[in-house]
DNA sequence: CATATGTTTATTATTATAAAAAGCAATTAT
DNA sequence: ATAATTGCTTTTTATAATAATAAACATATG
């Protein structure tokens, strides 16, 4: 076996169902009008087709496709456990790494993640070379991966990244017209945080949410592609990160709170510097906050 | 045959060059010494010392490895065509595809591609996987790969991005102490541009590297994982499409200089305004200059 | 008892191959 | 005649099978 042959399974009960709807001895549609019906080539359609024949469902003669009887349960074929596709991968991995399950320098088997995960090793390799970009885990010089993980160095660097791609976004949002949807956004957004701060005791664990889409909305107003992706990736880190400092979290997230307010404000200002300024601020304290996180995460130097 | 033997057939030869070095009678030493040796598994020491019993050249017989014979010529193993790495595929193929020999939308053949450049199709596979975090190709519903290329949006957002980079950078470098290298390096740069002024009617090809070197060196004092990896890419694309647009070369070249010796001034100056200014003005050429490349290279729109 | 070899197991890179798609040529029905 | 349909061939991709290597473990020997 080769390719998994889902494609051929769905066709195959997709027409079994149009069989049917059509009277016994009623012909079905060409090839053609098959194959575009059901989304497939004409390949799988034809292999359908002659399985029918096999099973005495129809009589294939020329370009004639007779219905001979009814369908049976027992002619629907099972379909095969579904493979996860790259992207969904991404989110079961980054998960997995990101709890810091296992420690930094960890040699990762590809065949046994693979299998855990739920995907074909080959996928999973493919996977973590585009991951290698990110500098998360690199190619070992004979074959393997190694995990690099989330060092202190990392966290650092990461942080810092993302302060110049925030301050640059920063820049952009305060010469924006007043009518960009942003500005109403932003409205929209603090009086989010606002009614969060009334219930911060309850439900300081929504902040997490909260943050990122405040995050999001400011960096949204630079179209590029490069910030985008690089965009996936910081979110991702934070947003887990923040799960695991339990220490303070209601404290930490009231204050944090705050300063979004202050950076709203201050980016309504439309003044450059008073909005870095702020922007910098909160960034700072995230910033602290991540390398708390990594901290208190054991396996860190 | 599944992996190619190449380790195989180096520590065999390797192997033969020890059986000389060693008299008539004389015995070789462990496997682990070998292995150890040769940087290669017992294993692959066990293949070799296998072979070398076949065809009479040691006696293998417990522990005793005799050595029965001189080598001949014909004992040596051809080594197979070396396939590129992953690493060494990447500057092939964005040679090929800044180039722009195929245009964006282009559906990618990863067996002919593979073939072309020299690599397993399961080589070329990862290695667009990884490229597809940059958006220089993009993966096709059901399998597949389309280059997005390198349109003018694309160029637009490089160059933006790029500026965000190297304005960091420019607010990092003008803090440094007098005794940092940095500024040793700038000297040395600053000369190297005077002297190619000096015989630019003849030399003004040189000035593609000289860039890269300079946008390098300015890059250097942040050490920032995503921004040395995105630094790749973008002075990959700069360099190729420096080659292209041959019109007003000289003359082109011969303002780039003038804005670098200023872009050195000005950071020399130790003012963050004034330097960053210096860089945005040259980087805004740069950018026009990469617009222009793209336009005169056919298929853009 | 330390070191060496024999044997087994695990893991990765590559190849071979089945599934699917696409293209072309021949055929049939209107 | 000609448009549509089928039969057959060629391409291309995803996955399974496999050889090469590495590593681990067990046994033997000086």
């Amino acid at each position: 076996m080769a390719r998994n042959n889902t494609r051929f399974i769905e066709a195959h009960n997709k027409l079994l169902t149009i069989c049917d709807k059509t009277e016994i001895g009623g012909t079905l549609q060409s090839e053609n009008v098959l194959a575009a019906d059901l989304g497939v080539s004409r390949t799988v359609i034809r292999s359908v087709l002659a399985r029918f024949d096999d099973i005495g469902l129809i009589a294939l003669d020329g370009r004639e496709k007779a219905i001979q009887r009814r369908t049976r349960a027992g002619d629907r074929l099972e379909k095969p456990a579904t493979l996860l596709t790259i992207e969904e991968l991404e989110g079961r991995f980054l998960d997995w790494v990101l709890r810091m399950d296992v420690p930094p320098g960890t040699a990762l088997n590809v065949a046994q993640l693979a299998k855990e995960f739920g995907v074909a090793p080959h996928t999973l390799q493919e996977f973590l070379s585009s991951l290698s970009r990110f500098g998360i885990v690199v190619r070992r010089p004979r074959g393997g991966w190694v995990l690099h993980g989330f060092t202190k160095e990392y966290a650092l660097e990461l942080s810092d990244f993302r302060t110049v791609l925030e301050l640059n976004s920063v820049q952009h949002l305060v010469a924006l017209a007043p009518d960009h949807p942003i500005w109403a956004r932003l409205d929209v957004l603090e009086q989010a945080h606002l009614a969060l701060l009334e219930r911060i005791d309850r439900d300081y664990h929504d902040f997490s949410v909260l943050d990122e889409t405040f995050h999001e909305a400011i960096n949204s107003v630079v179209t590029n592609r490069f910030v985008k992706e690089f965009q996936k990736v910081i979110s991702l880190v934070f947003h887990y990160h923040f799960q695991w400092n339990k220490a303070d979290e209601r404290t930490r997230n009231a204050d944090a709170i705050q300063e979004h307010l202050a950076y709203i404000d201050a980016l309504r200002s439309r003044d450059v510097g008073r909005a870095q300024a702020a922007a910098l601020r909160h960034l700072a304290t995230s910033k602290q906050t991540l390398l708390n996180a990594l901290q208190a995460n054991s396996h860190t130097l």
